[in-house]
DNA sequence: ATTTTATATAAAATAATGTTTATATAATCA
DNA sequence: TGATTATATAAACATTATTTTATATAAAAT
């Protein structure tokens, strides 16, 4: 049997919403969708930071929205599929053009650094 | 032929989702996603001032996600079913539980005033 | 014409957010 | 063990958003 996801309270939303406005944080959301993301990895593609990168992580995982997986010295950010506001997540990141310019850039700045 | 809507830049969805995520903001759009309010009622249904709530209907307008008509002294509210977002906002708002407690209260508080 | 009513706008005050700078933690490496 | 590397956290600072207060506009009523 197929359940629905659970609707959300308006504060729910509001909040989700408030957290993924950010367009650092929105990309990052955007990439971590499709696989896992070391924290190394992400602050050379924004170009941003570490202290700056490793708030937006914390705020996104506070909300609920990533999960962390830790391996070594280094930590991996991706979706977390069993977030309450899931559906959320998928409709918002299905409105965005996937042939997005800067989405795409920042495709290819993913560069194999050894944190695998 | 049904065209499939056009997909949103990151950049678009950052800012219509952060205009979307003020707590009063949303629930103005949840309200007039149905149908057309006067300011006056906004005004008396949030319990807030009127300058703020003009300041919320402004950012919302200005984002192009609401449609203003004018009446006399009176100016009603409702969602621009022809705005670029349209989708994005129909989607944030279907995952708002309709029996959300607040939502409720608030249509509950919803006078007949004489602006019509 | 003057006053009232509905709404918007501008400026000031307040609150929230994001970035930087500095420091802490914890794992790895020499 | 001591140094290095990856990351987080805290505090200070800068920026942005929201609310309030005051004023402007424009339609309707007197």
């Amino acid at each position: 049997m197929i359940t629905s996801p659970k609707k959300l309270s308006y504060m729910e939303v509001a909040n989700g919403i408030k957290v993924m406005s950010d367009p650092t944080r929105l990309l990052i959301l955007k990439l971590v969708e499709s696989k896992e993301y070391c924290v190394c990895q992400l602050v050379e593609m924004f170009d941003i930071s570490q202290p700056a990168m490793s708030q937006h992580l914390g705020k996104l995982k506070k909300e609920g929205l990533l999960k962390e997986r830790r391996r070594g010295q280094w930590r991996f950010y991706s979706i977390d599929e069993s977030s309450s506001q899931i559906s959320l997540i998928r409709v918002i990141l299905s409105q965005i053009d996937d042939e997005d310019e800067q989405f795409l850039k920042l495709l290819e700045k993913e560069a194999p650094i050894d944190c695998q």
